[in-house]
DNA sequence: AATTTATACATAAGAGTTTTATGTATAAGA
DNA sequence: TCTTATACATAAAACTCTTATGTATAAATT
């Protein structure tokens, strides 16, 4: 587990971003795709994922289907109308902070 | 102060790609500095910069001058030898993570 | 002349997020 | 049979940052 402190703060945006995308996912899921995406360097810890969706949840943002598949518990989020329109809001922040700390990584002559 | 949640986990990297740019910086100065390049959208706060400095120098990372500039005290920091190795980890993790954020917001297909 | 804003440092209490550790349970693979 | 994978969950501790507060000088505004 690599997990840089960089992260800190963008489990939620990564959380919305995906479901916006794939619809619904269960948590589970959701560690094992961020995992693929980031060629194994960010691993959701389960204490970090399962808080954060419960609390997403209790925010009004996502609502939950519980599903048994194999015998086994799912649950499957997705996101709420008011879930929609806060991730909007969301990934314009996440691309403002890309940009931004790109711009202090490689600054433009000026500042 | 906007600051989104998402630049939490960053500080520390950020003043350490600073200081290797700029040579030296005293706490305010790179308060102003980020506060310009992000075109006023990250406000660092003296509550964390401080404590943050502070604990760079106490790590060995950073080293400190203390000068006095129109009756005014300033504490010039400046990265140590170690620092420098250790920032261009910082940055190569930085890049890293940027690049897997992208990755998430605008996902290649195949995932 | 008095008040506010800017410069420059600092720390403590509280909030928020994540790691680490632990727990339960089923299915698949070695 | 034992380990790994799947699938959920929570509590304690650690970490980082915000908010609030404090000191002090200089410059700008009213």
């Amino acid at each position: 587990m690599k997990n840089s402190s960089l992260y800190k703060g963008s489990l939620n945006t990564i959380i919305m971003k995906l479901l916006e995308e794939k619809g619904r996912m269960y948590g589970y899921e959701i560690t094992q795709k961020v995992k693929a995406i980031t060629l194994g360097e960010l691993n959701i810890t389960e204490g970090a994922l399962y808080p954060a969706l419960h609390k997403l949840e209790a925010e009004g943002l996502l609502e939950v289907e519980v599903e048994k598949v194999d015998n086994r518990l799912r649950k499957y989020y997705k996101l709420t109308e008011k879930g929609n329109k806060e991730t909007v809001n969301r990934l314009a922040e996440l691309e403002e902070f890309i940009k931004n700390m790109q711009n202090i990584v490689n600054p433009k002559l000026s500042y």
